[in-house]
DNA sequence: ATAATAAATGCAACTGATTTGCGTAATTTT
DNA sequence: AAAATTACGCAAATCAGTTGCATTTATTAT
């Protein structure tokens, strides 16, 4: 596992280094995404964070962070657009993605996993597969242990 | 195999059979859905179908022949709605699928396929799943050979 | 078969997420 | 520091999907 320093990371750098400008914005949402242990959605981006945002600009930083390799896009229950930090080998060239989404139906957030078995598909209809998407519906800890 | 002669369906009947009204557009939308290889958008349906539809009737009809256990969503690269016939063992009461989806990427065609393993999930991060989607994008048959 | 009841249809208008255009402000390059 | 590029905010547009309501069609009960 490992351990990152969310205290002292330099989220400028991180910018520079994915080729984006640092506006007082963008390192905020990078940091909020650093600081976030699931996926967000625009809406919480801008309900939450500690800068007045028009939703156009997040929407716009949104598109430019993924398009270089800083987050990726993660399913939502409600079809809404929703992005979660990248591993770092991802770049603006390549995002390398080899993981499953857990979805809960509860309380609709999304969390990455990354370790699990590729399925063996048998039936495949002459296609050739080139991106697997695995969503794992189900109840989060903090749901279940609501009901409780 | 099961062999179906598309020709003589009582689609009627098989609205019947799933508490459907008989009306004439759902007995048409009914059979399009049995002579379409790949699943089927709003769109779509509004545009090919030999029977002029409001897009209201479209929806609603959908809705009500997916809470009866005739079709099931099926993802879509643009985030639309978009079916598919379910198999027989659907019903309202409860719909029993295990089956992934083949998204073509190039031309946006989606296709179930029946026959795949369930992957292993090793870490869970104390989820209890209920429900698994596995989408495989890929390019389809048709548009490999039309890039030849 | 007919009347009564329930459900489906079409139209217009609405919603909510996302996008586009454009003038201004901040950032990066020279 | 000036010039060039990119991001920002605002207003307005777009696009899929939904809702309300009056009308038509289908189902059920007589």
């Amino acid at each position: 596992m490992i351990l990152i320093d969310k205290e002292n990371i330099d989220f400028g750098m991180i910018l520079s280094q994915h080729a984006l400008s640092k506006t007082s914005f963008r390192k905020i949402l990078i940091e909020f995404f650093y600081r976030s242990k699931h996926s967000l959605s625009v809406e919480e981006i801008i309900s939450k964070i500690s800068h007045p945002v028009d939703k156009v600009s997040v929407y716009r930083a949104l598109n430019a962070f993924e398009k270089n390799g800083l987050i990726h896009k993660v399913p939502d229950k409600a079809n809404l657009i929703r992005y979660a930090l990248c591993p770092s080998e991802c770049s603006s060239s390549k995002h390398l993605h080899n993981h499953a989404h857990l979805l809960c139906s509860n309380c609709n957030e999304t969390y990455c996993i990354n370790d699990f078995k590729i399925p063996i598909v048998n039936e495949c209809k002459g296609f050739v597969i080139n991106n697997l998407k695995i969503i794992l519906e189900g109840s989060c800890i903090d749901c279940q242990q609501s009901y409780s």
